[in-house]
DNA sequence: TCCGTTGAGTTTCTTTTCTGAACTGACTTT
DNA sequence: AAAGTCAGTTCAGAAAAGAAACTCAACGGA
């Protein structure tokens, strides 16, 4: 299987890997949803190499995870920001920071943490069932085959 | 920065990053949660090749979210399941899953749909505040610099 | 006993991707 | 006029991935 393959594939893991499953693209949208926005600055903050960082902001343009939108004229420059789909990736982001601060953190040192501006809390993300609510553990789940969402079954 | 740097930075996304940050190790994850749990079953299903697979299984049973247990003597087997470590990557697959659902999805066919054995209904995996239990949205969110869970502020 | 098969990897060689460092181009500031 | 800023691009060498064949230990049958 190639990569251009995957984003073919019967499967919506290996449709959503195809855009985000790449190392540099995860933390360049951990800089996004840190409110970095320039090509510059997503350089400084993550040392990445410029080729890569210029292909994969183009990658992610393309599959409308990010926009660039011009913030200046002469010259004209560009910033990246989240599109509503790009947004969209932010449980994506947040469970990976809290298995991050739950299993990989230093001695019980979280580099950072999230407060819920609902609520004014310092919060963990929790993954629940959009059904009853309840918290879901992998073993209460089970997979079937597909079809239309709400289509009974 | 190389890759072996990226478990040593002070970020939770560049730590889990370095663990499942690559594009087949997301797809062996998928297996692992469906189930699959031997090398050549992984090696068939995904058509990813040996030499990789073998590295990547390596890799995850060094980071501890897969065991390596023997499931035969002469010859020695083994298999690979998930450990409570790997479990806890649940939610970040079930994200993953979803954002696929809801934006790679073609015309609104989904490839599998998730039943909660607790409630017996279909859902959708919800990100919400442990605290106020609202859906969590991305502009809600504020970050802090960091310290222990719990730790007044 | 020899033969073919299974499971779980290794080896080897080629192709692709990434890194590092320098270079370009359009402007602005001093 | 020279230097600086931002957003890239180019290019050579290094690292990683892909394809296909090979290894090894043991089993199952004829």
């Amino acid at each position: 299987m190639r990569w251009r393959e995957l984003g073919e594939e019967e499967c919506s893991v290996a449709r959503t890997v195809s855009v985000i499953g790449d190392r540099w693209t995860l933390l360049v949208l951990r800089e996004c949803f840190l409110r970095t926005r320039r090509f510059e600055a997503f350089q400084e903050r993550l040392g990445i190499t410029r080729p890569v960082l210029a292909d994969r902001l183009q990658k992610l343009v393309e599959a409308g995870v990010l926009e660039r939108i011009p913030y200046q004229e002469r010259p004209v420059r560009h910033e990246y920001r989240l599109t509503q789909r790009g947004l969209d990736l932010h449980p994506v982001m947040m469970a990976i920071v809290h298995w991050g601060d739950v299993h990989m953190a230093k001695d019980g040192h979280r580099p950072v943490l999230h407060r819920h501006r609902a609520c004014g809390h310092q919060f963990d993300p929790v993954m629940v069932c959009s059904e009853c609510a309840a918290p879901l553990q992998a073993r209460d789940v089970t997979v079937e085959p597909g079809g239309r969402r709400g289509d009974a079954r």
